[in-house]
DNA sequence: CCTCCACCGGAACGTGAGGAGT
DNA sequence: ACTCCTCACGTTCCGGTGGAGG
């Protein structure tokens, strides 16, 4: 039996549709999302300067090397992704060939995994097949034979330069250049949130690889603005933004050091919030809540993953602090952090080390550590919770392998259970 | 003013896991 | 397969230290 087709009252999907009366694309929000060269904004002067060596590239000039600088969410990676992908573009009508690579040192940070993924690149141009070698000079030249075999440009793009161990690789490449064994259509392109990463380098790597330098400014609010303005065109139904929506997500972005990518993602989280809520318009409020939930997921995450003896630590103060309503000392919260990992059955740490786990706790804002003299009585750290209690208590009690703690020491005032991410914002 | 508590935190070192390089 | 090397995690040792009480 077949249905013929679009009986709207018998759709389960339609209701679904219907509700979303927020996002046009959101899509165009998305963490990967690359905008067409036109649609960024307030990087012409970046944009100008990259696209003008790059362009030798078309006549067959190897275009020079650059070290980019600039904080998260400056634009950096994204510019470049967009820029060498048009020239790729463009390539043919010149009649020359581009090739870009593309590697991420954080995830790829040895000299052996860059030049592998240097051949995996070339390789796939011409199906050939990659094989293994043993030594980083066997994959070397083989690099080289590749590299000479292919006549157009390379552009090499190693992202977050700095994570790469043995910056010597650089050094390298500018040997064999120098040497002749390699024909110079390489450019290579180090891209760092590091600013101080140029003085980490030996005078002859800064030589090679500095050779222009480009420095990406964070964007102020009104710049994040404009950015904001710009997706929101085409990512949201029209007019369903309040007008201080965008301004808002641009405040708070700015104040956390200017990352656009953090602005768009709290303009997206503010229109999933609303359409959960049914709302016909993106509010203030719902930026707000998004801001919030942001941070709250922020910190369940961060407990949810700490080491268990942190968050033994962690426990402890809590219980503690919920015993007397107001601060705990760190003998007491050693006393008590004993105890528990006796139950749990869990290695007991010194208390030198606690105090570490502590001051780490403190570092990322769970807990509140104040130095503390009780005169006579000795010098301690007065500690108490940054975080909605019962809230890190319930994250706390997720984890198998001290969820028996709940038995003997679950705090009073806590509002039992339900866990889900919704029902745990209720709290505070 | 001095003491002395109860802890702080730097330094040096041990250990084991995991990854890179050969 | 084997040897380095690095890194995270912890320990031991020990010289501080702010201020209430004597």
């Amino acid at each position: 039996m077949v249905s013929t087709g679009t009986d709207m009252t018998e759709s389960q999907y339609g209701k679904y549709l219907k509700a979303q009366m927020i996002f046009r694309d959101e899509n165009r929000l998305a963490k990967g999302y690359k905008p067409d060269i036109k649609e960024i904004l307030h990087r012409e002067k970046e944009i100008d300067t990259i696209m003008r060596d790059l362009s030798k590239a078309l006549i067959n000039v190897t275009p020079r090397n650059a070290l980019v600088y600039g904080k998260t969410g400056t634009g950096k990676t994204m510019l470049f992704m967009v820029l060498t992908k048009q020239l790729e573009k463009e390539a043919p009508a010149y009649n020359v060939s581009i090739k870009t690579v593309y590697v991420r040192c954080d995830k790829v940070s040895t000299k052996v995994g860059v030049v592998k993924a240097l051949i995996e690149e070339l390789a796939a141009m011409n199906n050939k097949d990659i094989k293994a070698f043993n030594s980083f000079d066997a994959y070397f030249n083989k690099f080289c034979i590749l590299a000479n075999e292919y006549k157009g440009q390379l552009i090499i793009i190693l992202d977050e330069i700095d994570k790469l161990q043995d910056i010597n690789l650089i050094n390298i490449f500018a040997r064999v250049k120098e040497s002749g064994d390699l024909e110079k259509n390489i450019t290579i392109i180090g891209i760092t949130n590091d600013i101080k990463f140029d003085e980490k380098l030996d005078p002859r790597t800064k030589s090679v690889l500095g050779q222009r330098d480009i420095i990406f400014a964070p964007y102020d609010a009104n710049q994040l603005r404009d950015i904001l303005y710009k997706r929101a065109e085409t990512a949201f139904l029209p007019s369903v933004l309040e007008n201080t929506v965008i301004p808002l997500c641009a405040a708070f972005a700015a104040q956390e050091d200017g990352d656009a990518r953090k602005a768009i993602e709290l303009l997206m989280y503010s229109g999933n919030i609303a359409e959960e809520q049914h709302a016909e318009k993106v509010t203030e409020k719902h930026v707000l809540l998004a801001k919030e939930r942001k941070e709250n997921d922020k910190i369940t995450e961060f407990i949810r993953t700490l080491p268990t003896q942190s968050k033994l630590v962690l426990a402890a103060c809590i219980f503690n602090i919920s015993k007397t309503e107001t601060f705990t000392y760190t003998g007491e919260v050693y006393n008590l952090y004993s105890q528990m990992a006796h139950d749990t059955g869990i290695e007991i740490l010194t208390p030198r080390r606690v105090t570490d786990l502590l001051n780490e706790l403190s570092m990322a804002s769970i807990l509140n550590v104040v130095d503390k003299s009780k005169g006579r009585f000795g010098r301690t750290k007065e500690v108490t919770i940054a975080v909605p209690i019962s809230t890190a208590w319930h994250i706390l009690m997720q984890d198998d392998r001290i969820n028996n703690l709940k038995l003997n020491y679950t705090p009073k005032n806590i509002k039992i259970p339900d866990v889900s991410q919704a029902s745990l914002r209720q709290f505070e």
